[in-house]
DNA sequence: ACCTGAACACCGTTCAAGT
DNA sequence: ACCTGAACACCGTTCAAGT
């Protein structure tokens, strides 16, 4: 005799919220932010648009669970097992490569940052700056300076993504901006000028390499 | 005989790109980022929603003129005639205050980050570095690591006041954090809990300035 | 040159009705 | 318990028509 089916086995097409955000991480991926919404989800499923909200509280929850699952994955990528200085490169350096790989994990972490995607982060991040022996009273600083600074980053390049879709290429995006900053007022803006070059060829995942740097090397000192 | 009127001169209710800016900003302060629609915007100038579109090409080149706006003034009342470190950390505070009092300002420079705002800020920023005697080569990714965690920054604290508007107070948007964070597998994420009554009490205000800090002492640990 | 406002093509979300 | 899909209450944007 078969056991019962349990209340939690399911067939295999019917709807859960694993496969919602499974399914919405595809069109975010194929097709772009701006193609998420619940009649394309609800086609792509199948189903009928409202039934989405039987598993689903809303759209920011929806967006909420996809961004926590990449960023999951994420920090389950990075190597700890290094120096802790290291492994905080590492930490850093996986989230930055999931937010190129997927620019709108980019849009909607820095949007919506007091989500568990963000704990996640700041949890690898403390527990190597303990290991580093950076003293308590100036762990809690330290670490949300590290998040501040990824997030910041991870807002600027899910913009230049954005942008990127329209236009033609990243390095045609970057010639526009500096093109932007630099043609009026120039006299106004010579920092921006000097640096025009530097912005318009830089190297996206060099530089947050560096600015981590700095803020090590910041915590270094300060130990 | 009085002078021909010169084609710039117009009746004082005549709409200008001006006047939907004051507008905007009235609307996004008075009501908040949901109440900004041009038919709200049309009401409260008294005219056609299409009219707005004259002198606006559309919803995100407004947003964009309005944050310019706040960024500038913010920029001018920055003291700039400071030794180079207190004048960056002058500069990182005018900006972390301006979004403070309009924390839309947050969301949309976080949002659209390459926009002019940013090129102010990273204007003002680069000329000191330069003051401070950073070498060349750092400059730039000194800016940037700085315009970054002030973005970064930027994108939280506009979040939290979205929040804290359907929530009752900052505190208690912060302990709903606190309390989303360390409820569920509390055993993980023991950094979080660790910390989760300095997250719950700290000053905004105080921590920007810790990081900004520790930044500073990045450059010239580097220097 | 500038303004009007109806119309278009979308959204997220709800909910009575089904199974 | 879960799904359907029409309906509601919005949006940004366009555009023929006015002045």
């Amino acid at each position: 005799m078969p056991p019962k089916p349990r209340r939690t086995e399911r067939r295999s097409d019917a709807l859960s919220k694993e496969r919602i955000i499974a399914a919405a991480i595809d069109v975010l991926d194929t097709d772009g932010e701006g193609a998420l919404t619940f009649r394309a989800l609800a086609t792509r499923l199948t189903t009928g648009s409202g039934a989405i909200y039987w598993h689903v509280a809303n759209k920011d929850d929806l967006l909420a669970a996809t961004t926590d699952h990449v960023i999951a994955q994420a920090m389950t990528g990075a190597r700890v097992d290094a120096a802790p200085d290291d492994a905080i490169r590492a930490i850093a350096l996986a989230v930055f490569d999931a937010i190129h790989a997927r620019p709108w994990v980019g849009t909607q972490i820095s949007r919506e940052p007091w989500q568990s995607g963000t704990r996640r982060i700041f949890e690898g991040l403390g527990q190597q700056l303990q290991a580093l022996g950076v003293p308590e009273r100036a762990q809690f600083d330290s670490a949300s300076a590290l998040v501040s600074y990824m997030l910041g980053l991870a807002a600027q390049y899910a913009a230049g993504a954005r942008l990127v879709a329209r236009k033609t290429s990243r390095t045609g995006f970057l010639t526009d901006v500096v093109a932007r900053w630099t043609q009026d007022e120039p006299d106004q803006y010579p920092f921006v000028q000097q640096i025009a070059d530097e912005l318009r060829e830089h190297d996206d995942r060099e530089q947050f390499r560096a600015g981590i740097d700095l803020i090590l090397a910041g915590i270094a000192a300060i130990r």
